[in-house]
DNA sequence: CGTCTGGTTGATACGACTCAAATTTGGTGG
DNA sequence: CCACCAAATTTGAGTCGTATCAACCAGACG
């Protein structure tokens, strides 16, 4: 199943339902019937322009959205107008697992580019994880990896400097980009201004401007034409006290698998 | 099975299970046969001191926890010695449902106060969601929930002036208190000291004294001997621009009921 | 070519931090 | 019941990181 080529751009090379795969694959190993059934609930899909909410606060949540190209982010907006993204997506990246549950969203989720978003009703999430256990595991991954990712983000933004919040979440994004195949050599899409980016860290734009500045000054990354360059890792994640743990990428699954 | 007497005090009338079947009917209804399933799951819990850790980053996480008494906290430590407690757990609160797919914790579980945790294993979790379909939404609906306080948290740090966040952290704790019945009038135990408060809040302690004393003396609050009375609740909402959708404790659930 | 969005720069202000010490509280043992 | 100690709270003075406000610039687009 893996050729040359697909070890350079996967995700063009099959098609846009592999980056789900590829990031369930963190987690687990999955069967091509797995992966075929993965492929079945990406059917339902629709695009969203940039800068255009998907969901928006206060609607009922109908169904599962899963991004299939594009950035999205989840954010809440306080009655003074300021406002949090309090998490971002990635192709690959489900928004809610089991949103349905709830009467009324809390936030909105918006998209940051042009967005290819499935739309997956509760019917066919729980037909998904009645027929394929392994999924129904990865999809428990998935959602506590995502709570994680949460929580990082309130270490970030509660104690470290705007030098290493920003230099933490582009190491962040750039290895989630990573695992879904869309990061190579250090470089990868950045469609994020300078704005979002104040908005994700609690920082403002014209803070974020020039500490992005001084991140560029000292040889860490390169960030321009919504490309970012990572030019010294090692330095940049000793800068940003990044530890990878929480991404929990390091194959958990595996000690599952004897089960089956 | 209510007297007037459960009215003024639940938790301490029926022991120790209430509280996480008071939480979990903010969701939905639970028949008397959940009830006994919730009480089956806590007969096995242990005794944690205030301020020893229930469980520590890096640890395998075996079990489920729930807490029965006292409060918890989940915290992350950086290298550089700052800790940020990312979450707080009151009595019925659940920490981490399905956490044994996980290899490795990626934070510390800490005791606030004298704790008393049920530790429920990952074949009592399965067979409680295979009998009990009930539960097993209200689970969903309770990490759902969790997932939503923990972005409100990313907002609130991360937008909110020390006085507006101080604010919201005491009636978000308040309201959840309330649920279980541990809050009366306006008044609740709070056993936290102003360092975890700063902690929480990534402020420094010293600020949150100063803070706390502007909230006394606008009137809004007393804090002492561990003991939390919110003088004017109106007021204190406006201040700390507090809406508390993020808690879904509209019974939701309701919606679902007609399916049984 | 004008307009707009996103990025950059400079000057100034302020909220929150730091450091250091004093005071109060709560628990413990004589 | 009081003396003692450690933990928690409070106070003061000085500093710093980040915000604010206001221009200005560059490239994209119609």
């Amino acid at each position: 199943m893996m050729s040359p080529l697909t070890d350079v751009r996967p995700a063009l090379f099959f098609g846009s339902g592999t980056a789900v795969a590829s990031k369930l694959e963190a987690f687990t190993r999955l069967s091509s019937d797995d992966r075929a059934a993965l492929g079945q609930i990406t059917r339902n899909f629709r695009f969203v322009d940039a800068r255009r909410d998907v969901i928006s606060e206060g609607d009922q949540p109908r169904h599962v959205h899963l991004v299939l190209e594009g950035w999205a982010c989840r954010y809440k907006q306080l009655p003074d107008g300021k406002r949090q993204i309090v998490s971002l997506f990635v192709p690959g990246d489900f928004c809610d697992v089991n949103v349905y549950i709830l009467k009324t969203m809390d936030h909105s989720i918006g998209a940051i580019s042009r967005l290819k978003v499935a739309m997956i009703t509760a019917e066919e999430m729980s037909a998904l994880t009645a027929e394929r256990p392994r999924i129904t595991q990865a999809l428990w991954w998935h959602e506590l990896v995502t709570a994680a990712i949460q929580r990082e983000w309130t270490l970030n933004i509660g104690q470290r400097s705007a030098y290493e919040r920003l230099a933490h979440l582009l190491i962040e994004l750039h290895l989630r980009l990573n695992t879904v195949g869309r990061a190579h050599h250090g470089r990868c899409d950045f469609p994020l201004t300078q704005n979002d980016l104040a908005d994700a860290t609690g920082l403002t734009a014209v803070h974020v401007n020039r500490t992005l500045q001084e991140l560029r000054r000292d040889g860490l990354i390169e960030l321009e034409r919504k490309q970012l360059q990572i030019l010294d890792m090692p330095r940049l994640i000793d800068a940003a006290m990044f530890n990878p743990n929480y991404l929990h990428l390091d194959h958990d699954g595996q000690h599952l698998d004897s089960n089956e």
